[in-house]
DNA sequence: CCTAACCTGTACACACCTGTTCAACAAGAG
DNA sequence: CTCTTGTTGAACAGGTGTGTACAGGTTAGG
């Protein structure tokens, strides 16, 4: 459709680059813990005008598209930096390792385009995101790793969502941060075993210290 | 603290009455799917007029309140008339097969009202449901049927997020209504399950068969 | 230094939601 | 049937959020 998503985006002057930087991150924060949040609350966090802040994105709805991107072009790069072969178990542990502050992130975005954006958008979004780990979670299945009696997509939809719970319950001081990965690791593997089988025990999953995402 | 919350409800007119329970089950269905709802909109929904509802709930706040209140002494009722002794693990099948439906809709009535009460008022009646699952989950670990390894409120709030994912399945079309139940139940089953031991056979699991909820 | 690009506050139009008042109308209870 | 109770739409006031127009101020960059 339209030539250049950004034409001129290089030959900014160099504040204006960095207002929309400033923007995007007040923004992918603000709205990340309120949902609610209105434009004229993100600007000030910015610490610009509500008109500087039109003068970058036309409407609120392109503001959360351009949030969305970013964030998700991130947990792409993230995402697609691991290594995600070897045993199925050791790199669901490596995979929420590194991305579990992420995928709690942008999940939150999600809610708020969730009424912004026209839902086919939404879907098409969320199935980038989920692909890998739909990917693993097949293999997984394949190789005897993971359970097969339940649907890939419901088990993808689980671990997105006790993420989620890992998320709010850092954010309220239930959970320190520090142990949120192991917490989710000895969850969802659980949750993915086959009936019958036993549950992989903790100490025995191979971690593979990379150190967070960020 | 105040006497009698309810003052004047017997000596109404029948069509108060009536309206009043289809201004509360308008409200509860719409706002369990859209939490964004307006008064107006609940009104339309219950086939009366926007001042209608305002004679019988005096602002926004009490509405809410008034649902939320009703959907908990149902979730209450539900879960007191169930017996939840016995093995733990068919005791948390016949919880989640008689209640997730209830629970899923508590839950995004939760949401509506988490920026309308009072987060004091919010805590009380989240603990209130959530103690009798804590009970539950606490006996079962005692008994070496559950995991031990992880903190019991992490496990409630797992099952919690699980069946919202049920319903928001069921909701989308992903998941038929009908195998709900038995997916979570497959699902939290294992989540339960303590590493090195192994995952119940979900057919060996007693449903204690009641029928659901409604 | 000088110009064009950029930022800013004020102000306005529009839409939506909440809550209230008023006066007419309909329906239950005796 | 009558009277009380309940329902209704229109209309209004106050609040919040989005998006636009204008005019003056500031800054980057040649």
């Amino acid at each position: 459709m339209s030539e250049g998503a950004q034409p001129r985006h290089g030959n900014r002057r160099a504040d204006a680059r960095r207002n929309v930087e400033a923007i995007l991150d007040a923004a992918a924060m603000r709205w990340s813990r309120d949902p609610g949040a209105s434009v004229a609350q993100i600007a000030a966090d910015a610490g610009l005008g509500r008109i500087t802040l039109y003068g970058h994105f036309p409407s609120r709805a392109e503001l959360v598209d351009a949030v969305i991107a970013r964030a998700l072009d991130e947990s792409e790069r993230v995402l697609g930096a691991l290594d995600l072969s070897g045993d199925p178990t050791d790199a669901l542990a490596r995979l929420i390792r590194s991305s579990w502050l992420l995928v709690a992130q942008t999940g939150s975005l999600m809610t708020v385009a969730a009424d912004t954006l026209p839902p086919e958008r939404m879907h098409q979004l969320h199935a980038r995101l989920a692909a890998r780990v739909e990917a693993l979670i097949a293999r997984g299945r394949e190789e005897g790793a993971f359970r097969g009696d339940l649907p890939a997509s419901w088990l993808v939809d689980c671990l997105h969502r006790i993420i989620h719970g890992a998320a709010a319950d850092v954010e309220s001081g239930r959970l320190h941060a520090d142990d949120a990965a192991a917490t989710l690791i000895a969850t969802a593997s659980a949750m993915l075993t086959a009936p019958g089988q036993a549950v992989p025990e903790p100490a025995l999953i191979a971690a593979g210290d990379h150190g967070d995402a960020r």
